[in-house]
DNA sequence: CTCTTCCAGCTTTTT
DNA sequence: GCTGGAAGAG
């Protein structure tokens, strides 16, 4: 094969050099995808059979998309038996063969976020905790943290460390419900998206000649996105590659936008301590974007500090230079950004796929689309609710878990009473003790039901419902994953219930459970004629992990896309319009104040930057509806940290003309308009006096009344207009004021 | 046990 | 502005 063609210097190099650690920093637009194939191509060119090369991304889109330009160098065939996909795909594959070893089943649920938060919900209940204190999302998420880092819950409630700063938080139960939690996930044959990569850390630590099985196999690996690695990630790669060492990951400082999940930008900066025989590639050249556009990207990036020097240049044309709308309001901007690309795609006669609207949070697509639609303007919006979260859909889908796996308690409650058949929470909850008691699961409890003590009716009911479950799950041995659905939908009474409701959102509702069941019937033939299982379980265990975007559709009809940056990275649209773009919106007001998250919403904002290839167009609006109050943002810093010569009219900082806001009439307060944040500056609390006017992150500026106490115990009474009178402790409350 | 109404919290990002 | 869950009535 001749890549020379095909490639320039830096990629050739990244390509041929196949063996021992490379690491490959891969700028906005540099072919990083390109190096990737090329380099799986290489190795299939030089023999390396298929399944022992291991190429991990870290989604669905981006693995079928590797498979398919793999597909496309080395033909199909080849390519076939290559391990390419998600961390959570694959090891999810390799935790299925290997379930035994650490107490699963192979057919266990895989959960995702919202049934973790029912079940710990289920779990505060359980242990009498306050449900106001122990928010099931707030746990969730600090569990999460703990399997990302490895602690399991011994190790937690051993910590002396976590337990601190869980009791400085007032949640000192945490490391109780981590235990039920884990506790039940086992007993329920039950994995959430972290245990699939905790569970095969614990895999290759207690198991070595697993470890060893698979370190054997995988000859070649290659990591995508590394820089959004966690350390569970992390150790299991570095314990794949220990034994040929054959490691290449790829990835972009400067990209690192997932810090909340636990992703460590430390991965690849700290990859030449592991690897120090590793040798270092930098993609530099963007071949995606105009020069205007790179160079405002990095001087917006050259304000981190933390970063792996790199200079990205590009040779393309200079380009227009990068407009910036400033509108009065929310609406206005939407009016105004559509207007644009309306007014683009006419005068240059170009589609509406070519461009995008990037915004920072989900809810800021609903103006966007209600424009677009008004004007007729065909759009896509990506993001938000899932057709799998919908609820008739998680209804339809916990039946079908349920069948595969009866002790899947989450599912088990979800439809024993849906639709409506009279086993109502007080029977639930009396099964629950029964199985307690016995210390069984819900389903066995259901299966004693005869002895349960329930009232005639209801025990009558629940055999009834058993007997469904049990048919339904012998059907499932060896009948077809469709075959299984519906017979379900119909048995159940899932397809009668919804049938009933005629109203357009019930009507909404029963096409999408005729979706999905077209859905399974496409799985069960595709899988048929290609010789593969068509079983529930399988079908279950593939679409587990997957999201929306996943299931695109094919589509003649070009659109608009609407999304959020973060799914935006990887992808390129030929005019981007990054919208909303205010202090408190983007950068986000929990960043504004910390210095690392300020810096990963600037990467974010580089993001952005670098989707566009020939057009740039930034807009934010002078007052926005945020959660049903009105406020008068500021425009964002990051519009300003834009060198001034790629930016075509620079807007004056809005002053006199920004509308008045309704503050109530409190005696020398600054309005908050005036208040400069990025003149504002931390002040420790005892500098902190009566009369100055304060910064409070959530409440805005405000002026101290009178501050008393002393130490750590210092207080401040401080007026915000929109808030009120808040005494605020001085140790916690991250008060600034301007300069 | 079911249905309706009311309220709180949400909005950072996802496998 | 919307959603999911709690609370209260029948």
């Amino acid at each position: 094969m001749d890549f020379t063609r095909e490639l320039n210097s830096s990629q050739l190099q990244a390509v041929i050099n196949t063996d021992g650690p490379a690491l490959v920093i891969a700028g906005a637009g540099s072919g990083k995808t390109r190096v990737l194939t090329y380099r799986v191509a290489q190795l299939l060119g030089k023999g390396v059979p298929a399944y022992r090369v291991l190429a991990l991304t870290f989604t669905n889109k981006a693995a079928r998309e590797m498979q398919r330009r793999v597909d496309a160098l080395v033909g199909e065939n080849q390519a076939a038996h290559l391990w390419m996909g998600t961390f959570h795909s694959i090891f999810g594959r390799i935790l299925r063969a290997e379930a035994p070893a650490i107490g699963f089943s192979p057919d266990f649920t895989i959960y995702d976020a919202q049934d973790s938060r029912n079940m710990i919900k289920e779990i505060v209940r359980d242990l009498h905790l306050d449900d106001k204190l122990y928010k099931p999302h707030d746990v969730h998420s600090r569990i999460s943290m703990a399997k990302n880092m490895l602690v399991t819950p011994d190790a937690y409630a051993a910590s002396e460390t976590i337990r601190q700063s869980d009791k400085i938080a007032k949640k000192p139960a945490i490391h109780e419900i981590y235990r039920f939690y884990a506790n039940r996930c086992k007993r329920n044959n039950v994995m959430d998206f972290d245990d699939l990569l905790l569970q095969t850390n614990i895999l290759f630590r207690d198991f070595p000649d697993a470890l060893e099985k698979y370190q054997q196999k995988f000859e070649y690996i290659l990591v995508d996105e590394y820089q959004d690695t966690n350390y569970s990630q992390y150790l299991i790669i570095k314990r794949l590659a220990e034994q040929h060492h054959n490691l290449c990951v790829v990835g972009d400082d400067a990209q690192s936008i997932y810090s909340f999940r636990g992703a460590r930008i430390e991965n690849i900066l700290n990859f030449k301590n592991d690897y120090p025989e590793y040798s270092l590639y930098k993609l530099e050249q963007n071949y995606r974007s105009t020069t205007t556009i790179v160079g405002a990207a990095n001087s917006v990036i050259a304000r981190n500090t933390e970063q792996i020097p790199k200079e990205l240049f590009s040779n393309n044309e200079e380009g227009e230079k990068i407009k910036i709308i400033r509108a009065l309001s929310d609406r206005e901007e939407s009016l105004q950004v559509v207007g644009e690309i309306q007014r683009l795609a006419r005068d240059e006669q170009q589609d509406y796929g070519r461009f995008a609207i990037l915004y920072r949070t989900n809810a800021q697509s609903r103006l966007f689309e209600e424009i677009l639609r008004r004007q007729n303007i065909p759009y896509r919006v990506y993001g938000g609710t899932s057709f799998y979260q919908r609820k008739e859909v998680k209804d339809m889908l916990a039946y079908l878990r349920l069948t595969v796996n009866r002790d899947d308690e989450e599912s088990l409650r979800r439809v024993i009473n849906y639709p409506r058949r009279g086993i109502g929470d007080t029977s639930v909850e009396h099964l629950r003790s029964v199985a307690r008691e016995r210390d069984a699961t819900l389903y066995q409890a259901l299966e004693q039901a005869e002895r349960a003590g329930l009232a005639p009716a209801t025990t009558r009911r629940v055999i009834a419902f058993r007997e469904m479950i049990d048919e339904c799950a012998a059907m499932a041995t060896n009948e077809s994953a469709y075959l299984v659905a519906r017979h379900l939908a119909a048995a159940a009474g899932v397809i009668a219930d919804l049938s009933a409701d005629s109203s357009p959102e019930g009507v909404s509702r029963k096409e999408n459970v005729e979706e999905l069941l077209s859905a399974i019937k496409e799985f069960s033939e595709t899988a048929r004629r290609s010789g593969e299982e068509d079983r529930l379980a399988r079908y279950l265990s593939e679409i587990a992990l997957l999201t929306d975007q996943d299931n695109e559709r094919p589509d003649d009809t070009p659109k608009v896309t609407l999304m959020t940056v973060h799914s935006a990275k990887g992808l390129e649209f030929p005019t981007v319009c990054v919208v909303g773009l205010e202090e408190s919106l983007f950068p986000s007001i929990q960043s504004a104040y910390a210095p690392p998250a300020l810096e990963e919403e600037r990467r974010l904002f580089y993001v952005a930057l670098t989707r566009a290839e020939k057009r740039l167009i930034l807009s934010h609006a002078l007052s926005r509806y945020h959660n049903g109050e009105v406020t008068s943002p500021r425009p964002s810093r990051f519009i300003s940290e834009i060198a001034p010569e790629f930016i075509a009219t620079r807007a004056t900082p809005p002053r006199q003309q920004r509308p008045a806001i309704h503050l109530p009439s409190a005696p020398h307060l600054i309005p908050e308009s005036e208040a400069d944040l990025s003149r504002l500056q931390p002040i420790a609390p005892e500098e902190v006096e009566p009369g100055q006017v304060v910064h409070h992150p959530g409440f805005g500026t405000g002026k101290v009344a009178s501050v008393d106490g002393a130490g750590s115990n210092r207080k401040a009474r401080v007026y915000f207009p929109r808030h009120g009178m808040k005494v605020l402790l001085l140790k916690f409350a991250k008060l600034s004021a301007e300069k």
